[in-house]
DNA sequence: TTGAAAGCGCTAACAC
DNA sequence: GTGTTAGCGCTTTCAA
């Protein structure tokens, strides 16, 4: 293993003493011009870094910022790290990202790792299977900083950032039923998550509004959350198979999309048949076949405003105690099957 | 900012020094077992935590590696980052990865970042802009184990891991003569990645071995990856507006190939006229319209096979001066468009 | 303007 | 079996 070169290793070579060195190289005020210019050369030549260990260990900070997340091939979270770095870069932070697979365990130990590892502060989307917050609560109580985006909870009180999910869910629900529609099924996520829930509520809302009959056979959740894709194409395939079968169906979360899509495929359903419309980030949703409206979250605008929330909850010089929930809007994008 | 238990504060409480409460703590043989249990307990009870900052700081060791990729959103890299943390929680290491977005200035600010937040090794797929790896040699050189996997550079001597994209390229294009195309053109990546050069190669042979007449008009490099889709779109426009036009198109990079069937859907390409058949690793390629035939790398085991050779670097006592390249084998996939 | 010394939390010689 | 001490790299009083 190498050994960089330390405030010592300068100090000792220079004949002076490490505090000098140490102040010099944060151009303190009291060293003089003459002294900060040797020690810049030097630290220079020796290719002096500054050890952001032995930092943290005196300063109690670290720098970084955890993010914990279901899932990276979601492209809806790869898009929000990408907003969460571009604010964290810009401030001087690092990120540690973490994926749970939507594994309750996993993200237990993810956490607690992260919160050891002594990040200033975690970035957390709550993966499905998570029933049990208290390893959270307590982080958070102990003054941990935590923000939450997209998968929120109520449990902990502190800043938090999702999409309009009973709009954007109304949205589609409601483009189903002005294509005409009007036995329109729902693939819904994990009930545990905040926004199985929310979409859930606008899809009943639009039904209602439009005066459309709702009917709780036409309702699968697949707790999976589309990690599974049995599940979905087994849910796909029952609804197909009701004497009254949809002839719509909205899909209430992104992986559920694909795999709706997927199994739509499978079973040899045309588009025209079974107008689709779902949630999905996924970059290439424009291009798949069946084709599907899709309802579009502002990931990338949703990690930047969750890493700004966090930075002022860190920076903070005092408890912050009021806290700001953020909801932004989502984007429905019509697509007409051919 | 709250402040955990640490040794001395189990050591004032208990009457203990320092130095036994750690070593209780790490169940050493030299303590009895009634101070262990006392120390042990009251651990418990003040939820003590080792810090493992200041272990860092002590041991010179992070238990953390690095990942640098270019993109998440990237299946590829997302699917090879799920293999190395597949190994790497299981022996007890962290992982922080990063994305350069392919551009070669963040990539070295990424390193280095890693490199001095003393991650215990690293673990690099190139980004397609870097030319100059100085900073990597010099951290290399430093002692900094280094794997690299994927889109490996010659100019480092180490353990690294690729597919086999020559044959990959070789069987892609191959499926394509014998589908009776004999005009095929190639998109490729930026010439500047080891993969681009080995997938042009397989390409040539299989045109070669077939006596298909080999032509430089039907080449296309997109040097942005297809991070960029107008630079796709232009190249397909252009191959498309050839006198004697192509009647396939092989493309030999993941990006580029969704990229491709976005051209061809814009420019409203018939899959019967143009067949297409590219490298993806994209959960729902087999979803995409136009369909194409693809080749699979093997990203998770890849992935899974890079942490390996870099814990076999970190852990080891003694410098290690031989090192293995694992070529992995690649899958083709064959659709028939519709 | 510079230096000496203490301390962040932990471990490991070396005592006793 | 337990305590003392020094040190990982850095900053920061306090003293000179």
């Amino acid at each position: 293993m190498y050994k960089p070169a330390t405030i010592k290793d300068i100090a000792l070579a220079l004949k002076l003493s490490p505090s000098t060195v140490s102040r010099a190289l944060r151009d303190g005020y009291e060293i003089s011009v003459e002294t900060k210019r040797i020690v810049m050369e030097y630290a220079q030549k020796v290719n002096y870094k500054s050890n952001p260990i032995a930092l943290s260990l005196k300063n109690r900070r670290t720098y970084s910022i955890g993010i914990v997340v279901p899932k990276l091939a979601n492209s809806f979270f790869s898009q929000a790290i990408a907003g969460i770095e571009s604010i964290a870069y810009e401030k001087g932070y690092h990120t540690i990202i973490t994926q749970t697979h939507d594994s309750s365990e996993r993200e237990r130990t993810n956490v607690n790792h992260l919160a050891q590892r002594s990040v200033d502060g975690l970035l957390i989307s709550m993966s499905a299977g998570t029933s049990d917050y208290s390893f959270l609560k307590t982080l958070h109580e102990d003054g941990l900083p935590i923000v939450f985006f997209d998968r929120v909870i109520d449990e902990i009180d502190t800043f938090k950032v999702t999409s309009d999910n009973f709009k954007g869910a109304y949205n589609a629900t409601e483009s189903l039923i002005k294509k005409g529609r009007k036995k329109i099924a729902l693939l819904s996520n994990a009930p545990q998550l905040s926004i199985t829930n929310e979409r859930l509520s606008g899809y009943m809302k639009a039904l209602a509004d439009y005066h459309v009959h709702f009917r709780p056979e036409y309702i699968r959740n697949c707790s999976k959350g589309g990690n599974d894709y049995e599940e979905v194409e087994d849910a796909v395939k029952e609804l197909l198979a009701l004497p009254d079968k949809p002839d719509a169906i909205f899909i209430s979360s992104d992986r559920i999309s694909i795999s709706c899509v997927r199994a739509l495929k499978h079973l040899n359903f045309d588009p025209k048949e079974i107008a689709i419309a779902g949630f999905s980030n996924s970059d290439v949703v424009d291009l798949l076949h069946p084709s599907l409206s899709y309802v579009r979250q502002k990931a990338f605008e949703m990690g930047q405003i969750a890493v700004e929330m966090l930075l002022k909850l860190i920076e903070s010089k005092y408890p912050v105690t009021e806290f700001e929930t953020r909801v932004l809007d989502t984007e429905l994008h019509l697509v007409d099957p051919k």
